[in-house]
DNA sequence: ATATAATTAATTAAATTTATCAACTAAAAT
DNA sequence: ATTTTAGTTGATAAATTTAATTAATTATAT
């Protein structure tokens, strides 16, 4: 059981939008300052975009920005587009047996342990991680 | 992100055994009972008798007993045994990077979300789980 | 028009989880 | 003592999930 990458990628690229605040940053900017492949972070942006958590502009000068404040985006709110509830116990799955009568306690527990996990990173935004934050540059210098 | 199939393994195992209280009931039954691989689940309960929450014993009419009482095994110390806290955020792994000076608050939070979880897993004992358990029966009936 | 950059879909690659296999050790029954 | 039962251990294979790539499309500023 991990934080998938999807999730980091995401934090992390909020994290460098809420520092260039009212600029466009493109995805390969984005993707190279982490260090990390362009194509995979543009389905994990897209994910924010249709959330409405960042705004994206096509074409030329296009990109992303944010779409609230960072301190309105809290953790949970990111976590949970890629880690879903339903996935964590899923009790309907055909692999998985409830051997329960009713109101199967294993599977409801474990919905309150995921519910106790998010209401934690309710607690942190975006702008608590900005702190002592080493925000890569966008371009690499001219030296 | 997911609650491994390991873990629903052991506590359904569990279960089983705490029904069955007394007897010794080998991994074989077991494995019939919930329908699922015996290898693999030999090597999940493996890691039950590692840490002492069940008794193996070898040989002829051998098999496995719980070494506690329902009510002291909690989720909790069965979950953890399967989903490491380490694993679940792992700062420190090369693919993972912080981009914080010091004391990463992302990681840091990640930490407190697990242990929000696993603290609500401490809540429930395999006791809880055993009223409106059908438990499946240890032989095929002889009709 | 052209270059830039997001969007979408299909495919491939890597990693992890789940399962299997085979050789071994220990205990009890005969 | 020998055989059978059953847990232990380590290596391997299959299946699934996650991550990354490729290619084609759509939108927009200059």
């Amino acid at each position: 059981m991990q934080i998938s990458l999807k999730s980091e990628y995401a934090i992390h690229s909020l994290m460098i939008l809420a520092l260039y605040q009212g600029e466009e940053i493109s995805v390969d900017e984005l993707a190279m300052m982490q260090q990390i492949s362009q194509t995979y972070l543009a389905k994990v942006m897209q994910k924010l975009a249709n959330t409405n958590l960042v705004q994206s502009s096509k074409g030329f000068k296009g990109g992303y920005t944010l779409n609230l404040s960072p301190h309105e985006i809290t953790l949970a709110k990111v976590v949970t587009l890629f880690e879903k509830e339903e996935q964590f116990y899923d009790c309907k799955d055909q692999e998985r047996s409830c051997l329960q009568q009713k109101n199967c306690t294993l599977h409801k527990t474990f919905q309150q342990a995921y519910k106790a996990m998010i209401r934690e990173l309710e607690k942190v935004c975006i702008n608590d991680l900005l702190s002592g934050f080493l925000c890569p540059t966008k371009e690499t210098k001219t030296s």
